[in-house]
DNA sequence: ATGTCTAATATTGTCAGGCAATCTTTGCGG
DNA sequence: CCGCAAAGATTGCCTGACAATATTAGACAT
């Protein structure tokens, strides 16, 4: 909790400097509020059943309660805290069932969209869904957990993006964002970093063959293995907070 | 816009009277100011396009300035509305990609969901969908649409819940109130009514025999005919919005 | 020692007022 | 008509305050 830092003044404009359209948008504070309470939450900072309480989150962050209060909406709207009303929030916990349907949920979506990227795709897409395979055996081959999870994100996007479906994007972002402990600590294993460059390659062929079938067949086998992944972490993670409950007697209680 | 009126004082605190264990859900303001706005969009008394602005909608519904916010933060979360930093927010057009993809989104989640519950379902689970079915035979009989669509409401929380797809449940939540006012629209239609009760029959028998497959089946019929039948309302009100623009010379420009 | 009740404390929900930043509109001059 | 500056409108954010609700601490009885 005392990590949570506070915020920099980083110059909020961005233009799109790729085509003559400028688009201005500018970051507001409950953004930059909301990334930095979800960055401390996928890292673990913020740990599940941690109680939020508004007051001191607005002392470590620098921020007025309004502007933190706006944040605390969107983090609830993620389902990556809890609010009754009246008592505050606190930080979400993963079920087993809920990985479960996570990933279940994701292959619902993601084998869809494989079919029409492999139907619907422009040149421009394949290049980019080939760019983000390309940065992630790089970092595969280095055991560099952040660029594998940057390039799945490259990817994922290109995917959605070749294939109309923004929707499903919305939502497999929204999963992912929820899931996201137990992905970086998955990747973060060497062998899976491994598993997961085998996983990709017949994705990446069927993709090139234009081949939705067996695109979608490929991706969903990724999701079976990652699924099984985020699992074992999440066993993990549950025997290690079993043994933490057990050496303070009651005091979570 | 006028129409949105000043909220009634109704006491907040429910508390569950079936069964021993007493929970109290108070009723935020937020959430009742949430509420209201979420109505009139899907009841098109705030159409798409429209420009929202704090004050305007503070001093109709009698709120101050941060519990406005907050609402809207939790419509721009489902979508309904869209929020440029700055520049403030605007009710949000659903397109044809859209309807498309939510239906069919809907038939990725629900067709799993479909089987589960042939599986799992317990008595309760089963009793409570053929209760909410009931009703919905009722209500078209009737031809009486907010009938029919609290019927389905509760026909579909009694088939996630006898599924245990909890996740599922908000996701296509979520994308009912998107698609809220075309359902809404199509409902209303007499014909519309009897078609519904017609595909409705088969998913609830094939649930009865706790045959998977065929309520799987016959659900996703339902949602086909539902998406065809919501983009032919879409495409009656663009053709409703053409005309209307094409009297009033740019004034919306 | 344990249980109950009341008061004190902590926290959330909401309001009011203010000002800075940003965008849009209006008016004036070339 | 176009460009620019000023005015006006609106959003983003802060501060301070108070009501409502939940939790904790302390006192008292058993």
């Amino acid at each position: 909790m005392n990590e949570v830092s506070h915020m920099t003044t980083v110059a909020a404009a961005t233009a799109d400097i790729g085509s003559l359209f400028v688009t201005r948008q500018s970051v507001t504070l409950r953004q930059r509020v909301y990334e930095k309470l979800r960055q401390a939450i996928v890292e673990r900072r913020l740990p599940p059943g941690t109680k939020l309480v508004e007051r001191d989150l607005c002392e470590q962050l620098g921020v007025s309660r309004p502007s933190l209060r706006e944040a605390l909406r969107h983090l609830e709207s993620e389902k990556l805290i809890e609010m009754v009303p009246h008592k505050g929030s606190v930080v979400a916990a993963l079920k087993q069932r809920d990985v479960c349907e996570i990933y279940d949920i994701r292959a619902a979506l993601e084998g869809p969209a494989c079919e029409r990227f492999a139907q619907l795709a422009s040149e421009d897409d394949m290049a980019s869904l080939m760019q983000a395979h390309a940065q992630l055996c790089k970092a595969a081959s280095q055991s560099d957990s952040d660029g594998i999870f940057r390039a799945k994100t490259a990817f994922y996007q290109a995917l959605f993006s070749g294939s109309d479906c923004a929707i499903s994007q919305v939502l497999v972002s929204s999963l992912n964002t929820r899931a996201e402990v137990l992905r970086r600590m998955s990747i973060a294993r060497k062998h899976r970093c491994l598993q997961i460059l085998t996983e990709f390659e017949p994705i990446v062929e069927a993709a090139q063959k234009r081949d939705g079938a067996a695109m979608k067949a490929s991706c969903i086998a990724h999701l079976e293995a990652a699924k099984a992944a985020a699992l074992e972490q999440l066993s993990i993670v549950e025997r290690e907070n079993t043994a933490h409950d057990s050496k303070r007697p009651n005091k979570s209680g």
